[in-house]
DNA sequence: GGATTCATGTAAGATGTTACATGATTGT
DNA sequence: ACAATCATGTAACATCTTACATGAATCC
């Protein structure tokens, strides 16, 4: 089974549910896309970890409510014990910071701002699920969404110490500009005083 | 062009190298393996965005050291000033935090103390290579390595956080278990206060 | 009237991983 | 002796994304 198999069963430990909301809930946990999910859902029905409840809806299209077995429990709670192996993270955005020398100061600056504004949004939003979480899931009920609680509240951590470091490289990057502008040494020899100067300003 | 390419086009940018090289200078900003290396080398040669020089070694093998070519450049330039799309996580970790309330505590407690440990070596790795580059290149070569030098100091604010956000789920793990033990209320009723008692503990 | 939400599925293609293949040198 | 580093490549497989396909209800 792959990651996507376990993420599937953690989700339905919590409470069955359709396809469709698997991918919502996924999203904070392993995304993908629906056209990934339907196909893993049958292939774990086959394995005997999941069982379909068809449910006939009027207005709406009908929906197949997914539910774990036990033996999908069985196999979630062995794979639950072995080590985790590195994450992995892509991001385009490193690879423009890296290239960040062939482009003019304002269009380096504006893609980190623009990350800022992302980072912002999603803060807030995900600020009132916390919030919705702590109001809702009484201890009685907590236990089963104990994991998203510490994994929301992960998320939100990470996320303002990424903006604190957009805001370092905003500085960073504007105080290397006006070196360069002030004592107008774009690539002229004496400049190992200004990089102690930028030293000094990481400190 | 794919990320893989624009990644590549970027660490040519800084100085002309081997695929062998590529693998590890790539690790930090968009990681692959040498097997898809060498083929998206042999593509982006044929578009003209890079050429190969074969050098003959002895006692190693040959190496065929890339070059980006003023074509490669444009593209990446061109490509750098358009807005990242949403960066990927994909982690293990979260999926077994996710699933944390059917395993034991010392199991939980115990994938989240191996995190806090791979990260500790991983930041005092960083540290030193941080440290080098600001040994290593003075102003007049700061430039080009300037963007990678952002992205090393990125990672280990983050990976710091994260060692924090480790540390508090820890101290929360504990804490709901004592509760657990000292009320012996495994599932029982009138547990709100002990949500109280949790959410006080997290501000 | 047009976008979004709900709801499921398939097909084609892109991207990424693991394994197979070779072979000398250097460090433990 | 055995593992790791240097160095490149292919093949098979797994994973993920984008596009195609359908269709009613609700919101702006």
């Amino acid at each position: 089974m792959n990651n996507l198999g376990y993420a599937i069963l953690s989700a339905l430990g919590r409470k069955p549910c359709s396809g469709y909301e698997l991918v919502q809930y996924l999203e904070a946990l392993w995304p993908a896309k629906h056209s990934q999910i339907y196909p893993q859902l049958t292939k774990m029905e086959q394995k005997g970890l999941l069982v379909f409840e068809h449910i006939e809806q009027t207005g709406k299209p009908d929906k197949k409510i997914c539910s774990i077995t036990e033996k999908g429990k069985e196999t979630l709670e062995k794979w639950v014990m072995e080590s985790p192996s590195d994450p992995i993270m892509r991001d385009e955005l490193l690879i423009k910071v890296n290239s960040i020398w062939l482009s003019d100061q304002e269009s380096a600056k504006k893609i980190i701002q623009d990350r800022i504004s992302n980072l912002e949004q999603q803060i807030v939003d995900r600020e009132d699920i916390i919030a919705e979480m702590e109001c809702k899931h009484r201890f009685d009920t907590m236990s089963k969404h104990f994991g998203r609680y510490l994994l929301f509240n992960r998320r939100n951590m990470l996320e303002k110490e990424e903006i604190s470091w957009c805001k370092w490289a905003l500085n960073f990057i504007e105080k290397v500009n006006i070196n360069k502008l002030l004592l107008g040494m774009i690539g002229v020899g004496k400049g190992s005083i200004l990089v102690e100067d930028m030293i000094l300003f990481i400190i």
